[in-house]
RNA sequence: AGGCGCGUAGCUCAGUUGGUUAGAGCACCACCUUGACAUGGUGGGGGUCGGAGGUUCGAAUCCUCUCGCGCCUACCA
């Protein structure tokens, strides 16, 4: 074998191997586990985000297969409506195509194309990733059957009265020219001002003050030109006799009313507040209170249209806003305008400022479907992990609103509606149905819904849709519901909600049994990985490694903003000096899973993927160093288990039932803790030094032997396994290597039941006596390390004292004592004896002397024990204290209080004996 | 404005139902190329657990208040 492990050598062909030996589809039968994977959007490659899932996904599944359940890890990717198609937009941009150019039928033949360009990306990479998903059931939510199963919901829906088309104002991006739904508008808070407008009042009326206007703060002025009411509080005694008056609206030939709504907040501003309803939700609410007219004064791509006045047709908005208020300003009617903080709310992919706007859209009603959605995760049919998930769950799905489903692009699922010439309109599975349904002739011409739906509408479908439904599928059958969802908290709303809400209504059941919500991936500053910041990380390029040069282009190619590319360089520079190295696909396994703590989102620390990869590589020595002791060497005959190769078993045993448990509870930090641990701490450092000397001993039995190196073969064995589903590559590389050795070989480790805790035996007195083994060797080598003697100078031990424990212990690891600690020679003292000038270190009742003769420096003995002292006195005056409290001996329990009472005694003794030497020590 | 989360060693994070001296990795210091591994070994230093108060025999852990950071939701025009 190699002295380090390089992952490069044996990825890939074990994930082919794999592959096309089926492993991955679901076989035997036992009890179904399924897990849908999140579909990743066909826009491109699959991010740092992306890989952390799946690698969480995949260990669940490796592990869940490995217990012999019937596994299925149902692949598939999402069209991603709007963000696929304007990608493909921009591609025929930079070729200088537009899409109205090319048509409706064309572009979406570019989109498809692009799919399967991007889909094969994303294929790729998830293998890289080790991922065991199941190609051969591979799903795309615009595939045929997936296209079925939306036309199927959205006529049911339907036809239950929960889909309707309404004109209502909706949330318009005039850069799209599109509808998006609540969920996709971001707000966030911008400078702009409150423009103090003048409204002049009809009639001579005044106010209060003998003015005669109002005055309106706005954050918009360019809508007033669709305003139609002024609002004030009805209690505000300053406009109370004005209700029912009415302002001149500047720039307009038009008067309009002054109302009374408590909406009114009499304290912001003057107290009047210009009513929009055509564009504003807020004004919309009170307009319809009011039975006001709507005045709509933007075309779709948010000019000014036909109902403003002529000076202003045809500006676009902003253009508008600075006429307006320069108008208003030179008619006298601005009377002040202020700096403001305002929400703005934009697009989540166009980034353009959102328009209130009055369209005809398809809509969700939800309360109904909420209802049994939100009892679902109420009553524990689906469980959140971490729990307080729920609460941000339940806060949603009680404020419900209706769901704006359409949207006025070209790639998606085209809505089944169809409209006549009179706009009668009809919905149904295809144009036959409607036809025969309607019982239309073929003279009437249907013309379908231009319009396609949001793309979460048929994510919603997910869990079900690939399973073969509106069909009983025996898949769906068995799969279903499946077992758990892991997902990011970015997408509770847009996803998870409405895909437990759209399950419930069409299959009678839950989705999913638990929701694993999962932390975001962060830079190791903790700022969000985007391609905008520069500071993504292709999971690819920690896998395989990557120059700097080509990782400065990578993040500054293709920019939005091409005039971050000179920071992001600076950046990358200094984070990646030297480009980074190739860790290979376990370590990074590894590393995400180390970094799964619950609830937090993950900083992305190269430093850890260098430890773990460092960890694959102790894996691979260990494995070499056991290989070389066992392969060509008989294992067939007698063997005998030592005290030390009995405590390796009971230590195995506490792993598997730990990793079991971590696995169980999602907790992927503490499973890669216990494997680690157990690998690294216990098996390498203590296991294997210990082996040693039985196995270089001459004299040492053949039995003895025999069963060290048959435990040896067996425990890397079972911890091969027990770390496959987190580190698949190595374990199966390395398996194949150990397990024929001992008797276990199969085809592949990845379909080996997994460890069983009760295949192990425990033993309590192995563990106690290798423990004390240790404190020795530890005690030992404290001295030696505080004296500074040579790690090459053997050293005599002198005992004294201790307990029977302590001679059986000793004797039975005399031998071993010697290696790990490189003792050339153990003598007990008498109890009356007086030790030899000495450095001495306790181990509970038990003295060890290392005879200082030649070897150590008395001052260092006395401040090594001075400080011994310290810290034993410091201990047992904080006990003695606590045992002096009446309440304390009085209310702890008894176990408590004896607890303390022992270790009273032993500190004592302790930092008595520790005095006694340095005296001792002082009178040399 | 409301809700949630976080704050523990220089850094990134664990810390189960309150109960020995609060742990790990990395970083740091010293020593070591010994026959699995220098991607290694051995020893060591380093934290009054954001702050204040409270409950309790006992608090990193439970309660109240408070400061700082992050996220989500809703917004006064």
């Amino acid at each position: 074998m190699e002295n380090s492990f390089d992952p490069h050598d044996i990825e890939q062909p074990l994930y082919t191997k794999w592959e096309q030996a089926g492993h991955f589809a679901p076989t035997g039968n036992g009890v179904p586990y399924c897990i849908m994977i999140p579909p990743p959007n066909v826009t491109g490659s699959l991010h740092m985000g992306h890989a952390f899932q799946h690698t969480l996904m995949d260990t669940l599944i490796r592990h869940a297969r490995m217990k012999g359940r019937r596994t299925l890890w149902q692949m598939g990717t999402d069209h991603a409506g709007i963000a696929t198609q304007m990608l493909v937009e921009r591609k025929l941009a930079a070729e200088g195509i537009d899409k109205h150019a090319i048509g409706r039928e064309a572009f979406v033949e570019r989109v498809w194309e692009w799919k399967r360009e991007s889909g094969g990306q994303i294929s790729q990479q998830l293998r890289r990733m080790g991922s065991s998903l199941d190609w051969s059931r591979d799903r795309f939510t615009m595939d045929e059957g997936f296209s079925r199963a939306v036309r199927e919901v959205f006529v049911r829906l339907h036809e239950d009265g929960l889909i309707y088309r309404g004109q209502r104002l909706v949330n318009w991006d005039p850069q799209l020219q599109s509808a998006i739904s609540d969920l996709e508008v971001e707000s966030e808070e911008e400078s702009g001002h409150l423009w103090h407008l003048r409204y002049a009042l009809v009639g001579g009326a005044r106010t209060t003050g003998g003015k005669d206007h109002l005055v309106v703060a706005t954050t918009r002025p360019e809508t007033m030109l669709g305003d139609t009411a002024v609002a004030v509080h009805p209690d505000d005694a300053r406009y109370r006799d004005l209700i029912g008056q009415s302002v001149q609206l500047p720039l307009t030939d038009r008067q309009i009313p002054i109302i009374a709504d408590t909406y009114v907040d009499p304290a912001f501003g003057t107290g009047c507040l210009k009513i929009t309803p055509a564009h504003d939700f807020n004004d919309n609410e009170i307009g319809t209170r009011h039975g006001l007219p709507l005045v709509n004064v933007f075309t779709p791509d948010a000019h000014l249209n036909d109902n403003a006045p002529a000076a202003y047709r045809g500006l676009d908005r902003f253009a508008a806003r600075k006429r307006i208020v320069a108008d208003l300003t030179s008619l006298g009617l601005v009377e002040k305008i202020q700096d403001h903080k305002l929400m703005v709310p934009r697009g989540d992919r166009s980034g353009a400022v959102i328009e209130p706007y009055l369209t005809d859209q398809w809509y969700v009603a939800m309360d109904e479907l909420a209802a049994p959605a939100i009892e679902a995760v109420r009553n524990g049919d689906i469980e959140f992990v971490p729990k307080q998930y729920e609460n941000l769950y339940f806060a949603w799905m009680r404020d419900i609103r209706d769901w704006c489903i359409s949207r006025q692009q070209w790639w998606g699922h085209r809505i089944p509606a169809w409209y006549d010439d009179t706009g009668q309109v009809y919905v149904g599975r295809d144009e036959a149905e409607i036809r025969a349904k309607h019982g239309l002739s073929k003279t009437v011409v249907l013309t379908q819904d231009p319009d396609v739906l949001e793309t979460w509408f048929s994510s919603a479908l997910w869990t079900f849709g690939t399973l073969g439904w509106p069909d009983e599928t025996p898949e769906l059958e068995l799969y279903h519901p499946t077992d758990v969802l892991v997902t990011g908290h970015d997408i509770i709303f847009f996803w998870v909600a409405r895909m437990i809400m759209m399950t419930l209504r069409f299959v009678g059941e839950v989705p999913f049994r638990k929701v694993y919500i999962h932390g975001l991936v962060k830079d190791s500053e903790g700022q969000k990985m985007s391609k905008s910041r520069g500071n993504g990380l292709d999971p690819l390029d920690l896998i395989d490694g990557i120059d700097l040069p080509s990782l400065i282009a990578k993040r500054t190619d293709d920019l939005m903003q091409p005039q971050m590319a000179a920071r992001i360089t600076k950046a990358t520079q200094r984070d990646f000096g030297s480009g980074i190295p190739s860790f290979g696909t376990d370590a990074l396994r590894f590393t995400y899973c180390a970094l799964a703590s619950t609830g937090r989102d993950v900083r992305f620390d190269m430093k850890r993927i260098e430890g773990y990869r460092n960890f694959c590589n102790k894996l691979w020595n260990a494995t070499k160093f056991v290989l070389m002791n066992t392969e060509s060497v008989e294992l067939g005959g007698p063997r005998e288990l030592s005290l030390v190769d009995r405590w390796i078993e009971s230590r195995a045993r506490r792993m598997i039932v730990d990793a079991e448990r971590a696995t169980a509870t999602f907790r992927f930090d503490l499973l890669a803790s216990v494997l680690y641990d157990f690998v690294w701490h216990e098996y390498c450092d203590w296991y294997l030094e210990l082996t040693k000397p039985v196995l270089w001993d001459e004299g040492a039995s053949v039995a003895a032997q025999t069963g060290t190196r048959t435990q040896l073969l067996r425990i890397l064995e079972i911890a091969l396994r027990a770390a496959h589903p987190v580190i698949p590559y190595i374990t199966e590389a390395l398996w194949h290597r150990v397990a024929p050795l001992t008797g276990a070989a199969g085809e592949t480790i990845m379909i080996q039941p997994y460890p069983e805790a009760d295949d192990l035996a425990a033993d309590a007195d192995a563990e106690a006596a290798v423990e004390w083994l240790k404190t020795i060797v530890i005690g030992v080598r404290n001295i030696r390390g505080e004296m500074n003697i040579k790690p090459g100078q053997a050293i005599p031990l002198l005992l004294q004292g201790g307990t029977s424990d302590d001679a059986r212990w000793l004797e039975a690891s005399r031998s071993l004592l010697g290696r790990l600690a490189k003792i050339e020679r153990i003598d007990w003292l008498d109890a009356d004896a007086s030790a030899p000038p000495a450095a001495m270190q306790l181990a509970g009742e038990l003295k060890l002397f290392v005879p200082l003769a030649g070897l150590i420096d008395v001052a260092a003995e006395r401040s090594r024990l001075d400080k011994e002292i310290a810290r034993k006195v410091t201990d047992l005056e904080r006990i003695e204290q606590k045992l002096g409290n009446q309440s304390f001996v009085a209310k702890a329990p008894e176990d408590v209080v004896a607890k303390e009472r022992a270790r009273a005694g032993e500190a004592r003794a302790a930092v008595a004996m520790l005095r006694q030497q340095l005296t001792d020590l002082e009178n040399i």
